[in-house]
DNA sequence: TGCAATCAAATTGAGTACAATTTGATTGCA
DNA sequence: TGCAATCAAATTGTACTCAATTTGATTGCA
């Protein structure tokens, strides 16, 4: 008796997709972000600095699903680039304080072209779009971590 | 006449979810794949190896949407466990065939566990499973490479 | 045949990711 | 108060990921 291992091929798989998808899209961002000197990761943290103002490393890495690993050398490029500031809390040793610079703030002006050309790219109907956020954000929001 | 930045919001993405929805899927397989010693990425190629025994690095990477900057040291550490040969093709040298051994062909006994695990990670209902993974491939197919 | 163009892998370099650990600040309780 | 527990960042180490370039093989055409 030949046991059964569809459930091993690439094509059954609902994650790779998923893997894979995120990886084509995030290229296709890399012509319009080489323009503003940012990469996704920079960008999609600017977008939280442009919303937010002020933040910490750790409110960042909430909004980002990103650690400190990933995070204390990126801001400190961000910084070398003039676009946020990073200076330790006074009140509370603990936390370092990142803030947008006015050259971050302005950044904006160009960056917002950026949704626009990208919109181009992904040929699915409004529904679809929507759809698809729906059905990332109830994964996002449960995704298991108990399971074992 | 304030500008509308609202296209720049992390909420109003539609990419940053499904960014933050591959990593965090991508590291509920973690316990699960380091019983079997394996990355994700080199699960996924074992998963093409099981499928197909003998493929070229090129295929391999059309299949994975990996390039060889990334295949060669994660091919060269998947021959280093014993899973695949890495040999040129006779009759074609600048062909890297990569079979699977018999070590890495029992493997997947073992691995047939993990996506009935993965399965209990994701709360979604069948059929918002099979609509996502039908949007997922319907922006992989038509993600526009053009577009500028 | 000779060689330019093309092709497949490998290499290089920059930039994430993240687990695990370390460092230094803060808190709460004995 | 004193100190163990906790917390926020930073650091360390491993492993991708990809653009760009290099290397070596193959092809096709003048």
């Amino acid at each position: 008796m030949e046991k059964n291992y569809n459930a091993l091929k690439l094509e059954n798989q609902l994650c790779f997709p998923l893997y894979a998808c995120a990886k084509e899209v995030v290229k296709r961002y890399k012509p319009f972000l080489d323009e503003l000197d940012l990469t996704y990761t920079q960008y999609i943290t600017m977008m939280v600095m442009w919303d937010k103002k002020t933040v910490n490393v750790k409110e960042l890495g909430e909004n980002l699903f990103l650690d400190s690993g990933t995070l204390t050398p990126l801001l400190k490029k961000l910084e070398a680039k003039g676009y946020i500031r990073r200076e330790r809390s006074k009140d509370e040793e603990r936390n370092l304080l990142v803030s947008i610079t006015e050259k971050g703030d302005a950044l904006k002006d160009d960056a917002i072209e950026v949704p626009y050309k990208m919109v181009q790219c992904v040929h699915l109907t409004k529904e679809e779009g929507q759809e698809l956020y729906r059905l990332l954000h109830k994964l996002l929001d449960t995704v298991d971590d108990q399971c074992k």
